[in-house]
RNA sequence: GGAGAGAUACUCAAGUGGCCAACGAGGGCAGACUGUAAAUCUGCUGACUAACGUCUACGAAGGUUCGAAUCCUUCUCUCUCCA
């Protein structure tokens, strides 16, 4: 068993004298640790942040340990107000269900199937009933609540805590008792509830779990946490030239933390890539392996070098992309404008948008610059539409038949 | 239960009868520069329109007015203090 593996990318593990024992002790007996980590199904799909998480689950399952990977159906109807400013729109039965399914088809890109239990916390909270919830609502108090950053800013900020929100701890740290979770996973974000988890645990008489941490992956923008309600993150849906692409845009500095965190190399392979960009290297060159390090994660070994050379054709040696989205335009018999074949063919949201793109450059036809927002396209031919570096459309118009 | 404050576009936030499709900042998009970098600079950022203009939008619904984000009424939601 590896150590260092299951430690590596971690932010923080309480307590790790108490987690090596533990994991020693599992070695030498053959037992299997039961190592919880929570999803909330609130997100229709996973991005890299997730894998963060997903990684050290597999390093656990690697080192012969079970992955719980649980699935937060009941509480995702509370929504877990961590992080955030603002009370969690709940989210309806039907909704958290459409959303578990994907989780479970995509989390099996990284974990081993054969040493996961997946889990949805319904299967107990539904049947805990109100008396249960007394009793464990008697296990906290206020004062401790609200020792949490979130809720105390918030309090202090004149915004709203709704008394459910609360419970979202709780009920959290319920589901590693009803688990008897040996040691539970988290964000740096979740540390709280995760504590919660290991004193709910005592005072149900259980031993109470190890919690790990792992940091918060920022999104490309390289300030917020990646997150899909910022729009800045890397879908593990996301085509294999999507993938690279939004790699690609991440800031150099960016790009270092994204190794430390989301490659698989080994350290001392990406302190040596660290020593070729000080030595002149270029960075993109490097940053391109790593895209491709993902995308081979999430599409096969093929679809990394694959997207990589994809890339290099389309941006390097300024080539078209592959897979130019089709349209067919039907143009009536008045005609239509340049900006409104642009948004027929969804490249513009509206003609305004449109106007707006001829007139910053944005647009090409053929390749070809337009500035002129009255320039006509004959109807029976086929044009490639191009708005900025990135919306391409083949679009074959035709002329309404009277 | 009582008293007071507040709700503005993706976010924060200005605007307290016409000059408001709404200052400013952030975000986003585009252009220049590049490595689809980042940083920087410039422009744009409700819809329809070639344009004049029209429509929709300042929590919701009514009302006053030639004219309302702005005034009045009711409602919904939030916060503060008191109980």
């Amino acid at each position: 068993m590896n150590i260092e593996e299951i430690e590596r990318g971690t932010e923080e593990i309480i307590p790790q004298a108490e987690l090596r024992a533990r994991l020693e002790k599992a070695a030498s007996s053959g037992q299997r640790l039961r190592i919880k980590a929570g999803f909330d199904p609130t997100a229709k799909d996973l991005h890299l942040g997730h894998t963060l998480l997903l990684n050290r689950l597999r390093a656990f399952q690697e080192a012969g340990h079970e992955a719980i990977f649980l699935i937060g159906d009941f509480t995702g109807m509370i929504g877990d107000p961590t992080g955030k400013n603002e009370t969690r729109k709940p989210l309806t039965r039907e909704q958290v269900e459409e959303n578990a399914l994907t989780y479970k088809e995509q989390v099996f890109k990284i974990l081993d199937p054969a040493r996961t239990t997946i889990e949805f916390n319904s299967r107990w909270l539904d049947t805990l009933g109100t008396e249960g919830i007394l009793k464990l609502a008697a296990q906290h108090t206020v004062a401790r609540m609200m020792e949490r950053d979130d809720f105390s800013r918030r309090f202090r900020d004149n915004q709203p805590i709704a008394i459910h929100e609360f419970l979202y701890p709780l009920l959290q740290g319920y589901d590693s008792v009803a688990l008897k979770a040996d040691v539970e996973l988290g964000g740096t974000d979740q540390k709280f509830n995760l504590l919660v988890g290991r004193q709910l645990q005592q005072s149900y008489g259980q031993r109470p779990q190890c919690i790990m941490t792992v940091p918060i992956l920022e999104g490309l923008d390289g300030v917020q946490k990646m997150s899909k309600s910022l729009g800045n993150y890397v879908s593990l849906n996301d085509s294999p030239a999507d993938m690279l692409g939004k790699i690609m845009s991440i800031s150099d500095t960016l790009m270092w933390r994204y190794y430390d965190l989301l490659s698989f190399r080994p350290l001392q392979e990406i302190a040596e890539l660290r020593r070729a960009v000080a030595e002149g290297a270029n960075p993109r060159d490097i940053k391109l392996t790593l895209g491709e390090e993902i995308v081979a994660r999430f599409h096969g070994t093929a679809a990394g070098p694959a997207a990589r050379a994809a890339f290099i054709a389309q941006f390097a040696q300024g080539q078209l992309p592959e897979n130019i989205p089709e349209v067919v335009i039907t143009v009536p018999e008045a005609g239509l404008s340049l900006a409104a074949l642009l948004k027929e063919a969804g490249l513009v949201g509206s003609n305004g948008e449109g106007n707006r793109m001829i007139d910053q450059k944005a647009v090409r036809v053929d390749q070809q610059r337009v500035e002129d927002r009255a320039l006509a396209l004959r109807p029976g031919a086929t044009y490639l539409l191009q708005v900025g570096s990135r919306r391409y459309a083949r679009a074959t118009i035709n002329a309404a038949k009277g």
